[in-house]
DNA sequence: ATGGCTACGATCCGTAGA
């Protein structure tokens, strides 16, 4: 089974993209990010035609997440449980038996604003849900923009970035909460090659120098993990005209 | 040099992303 995650920043812009992308990676389960759109303009009819059915949670302008299938999605549930919140960031799906938890992390803007703590609030939520989720679902996997890059090697210039948002201290040790719970980041379950990220500014042509982060992530329980095969992340989606700022994370089960 | 793109929804600029 492929998995992948990918904020597609404005489903309504970059839904070619997606469509020459389903066909051409051919994953069966695909958790997308920041569809800025209602679920009344949930283009269904598109993702149908490419084979996939879905499941998802708009808004107008910002957030939206769903999970896209070529099979079955059961138990459909959305949010975080306790945790009220406006902002449609979460949805969870159960596909083949696997538990599949789509997210997308907030920005947190800057060390020390209201979103910042807002962002760490949401980790703490985020955290209680993924214990209660995995007591129910041993098979389980979140796959999401996470909005923080665990450590200096998934940072291009970590001595620019050091102290900022996405690297700063308290959401990396949101993250390794995260990881205490049991869940394994599938990317370095593997070597992998240097210097590899998964989203690039727009500004100052950083996929051209190679100036990215990566904080786009797929977390596998341990039964997972131990059929994981394969984890990369696929830049040609961001060599199109009219890109997304990030590319797909995908992961391979056995 | 605190900017630099891009998307959106409001108007032709402000908000947000990361």
């Amino acid at each position: 089974m492929k998995l992948a995650s990918w904020n597609v920043n404005s489903l309504k812009v970059r839904l070619p993209h997606l469509v020459d992308w389903l066909a051409n990676a051919k994953p069966d389960v695909v958790c997308l990010q920041e569809l800025k759109l209602e679920d009344s303009k949930f283009p269904r009819a598109e993702i149908e035609a490419a084979g996939y059915g879905a499941a998802h949670s708009g808004q107008k302008t910002y957030n939206g997440v769903a999970i896209l299938a070529n099979r079955a999605l059961d138990d459909v549930a959305t949010g975080i449980p306790g945790f009220a919140d406006e902002q449609k960031r979460v949805i969870a799906a159960t596909v083949s038996r696997v538990r599949v938890i789509c997210v997308y992390c907030p920005n947190g803007q800057a060390v020390g604003s209201e979103k910042y703590d807002y962002k760490l609030r949401w980790f703490a939520a985020l955290r209680e849900y993924l214990t209660a989720e995995l007591a129910r679902h041993p098979e389980l996997t979140v796959l999401g923009d996470f909005n923080v890059a665990p450590e200096d090697r998934d940072v291009h210039d970590p001595k620019a970035w050091e102290g900022q948002v996405h690297v700063s201290e308290p959401e990396r040790a949101a993250w390794r909460a995260l990881l205490a719970l049991g869940l394994k980041d599938r990317f370095r379950l593997f070597e992998q090659p240097e210097k590899i990220y998964s989203w690039w500014d727009y500004r100052m042509m950083g996929f051209r120098r190679n100036a990215g982060l990566r904080i786009d992530h797929v977390l596998l329980s341990a039964p997972l993990a131990a059929r994981c095969t394969a984890s990369t992340v696929d830049k040609s989606p961001r060599k199109l005209e009219r890109p997304s700022d990030h590319t797909p994370a995908i992961c391979e089960l056995a």
